[in-house]
DNA sequence: ATAAACCTTAACCTTAACTCTAAGTCAATA
DNA sequence: TATTGACTTAGAGTTAAGGTTAAGGTTTAT
């Protein structure tokens, strides 16, 4: 009956701090306690948890998730503003990836750069060994 | 003859205190100065500028962005590191890009799954409706 | 010549997302 | 029984990457 902390942060790879943190933070709520107030994640928890992850790793902040979270906890009448919301999200991740394929161009450009200097740089040592052996 | 802080601002998108910052952590030096002690960045410092964008953008941390300039400060017999670098961030920078379309996917998953769920709810409400005609 | 618009340094403030510490509770094991 | 070890809380500390403020020097336009 229910995963203690430890468990979850293992299925999660979140540490037992930072799954406190979020909880603190207002990300996850509602999470049942033992009578001596130990946590016990139900598999729903889990669940909310795979989304905050999911979100976190796309790259959405801890307050816009909390703010995902508060309208998820007001129940079905908000699922249409929540879709919308994540169909947003996807669009801006996606853009966010277009960036970087662009920046991505330049560091080739400099890449291509560098080697071109350095296979430059090489003929001249060798050369100048040339020349030592010539002497 | 070069450039003033402001110029540079403009022309990198970086304010003027953040070029500060940038040469306070060493991440560009030498750059010229007046007698009264005015900066007067000159084309070189603008082509190193644009290179500490290019790695910024893509996510190399100021720490990382200030180790490869201090090689590139030791001439040319780094060329090779420096390419290698340049490389080996190229990979990692590909690999998060791959990361993020997985994560990605989860999010598409979720909206269709949240999509799901809004379709069944207004077909719910909507049927409540029809019942509250019929009495 | 004086105000506006620059420039300087030094030092403190901010935000996000942790991360750690201290001090204490509770359960199981040697 | 004593100790080990996992759990609890509140709150302080950390890091990155800046931003802001204070207190002042310099240049330029009118």
């Amino acid at each position: 009956m229910g995963y203690t902390i430890k468990q979850v942060s293992e299925r999660t790879n979140l540490s037992a701090h930072v799954l406190r943190f979020y909880e603190k933070e207002g990300l996850l709520s509602n999470i049942n306690r033992s009578k001596s107030g130990i946590r016990s994640y139900s598999e729903d928890d889990l669940e909310w948890l795979g989304l905050i992850c999911c979100l976190k790793n796309t790259g959405m902040s801890l307050k816009q998730i909390k703010e995902f979270m508060d309208l998820s906890a007001e129940g079905k009448k908000t699922l249409k503003q929540r879709c919308d919301i994540l169909i947003e999200h996807k669009k801006n991740v996606e853009a966010q990836i277009q960036e970087m394929h662009k920046h991505l161009d330049k560091v080739s450009h400099k890449i291509d750069y560098y080697t071109m200097q350095y296979n430059e740089y090489k003929n001249v040592e060798s050369h100048q060994k040339l020349e030592m052996q010539e002497v």
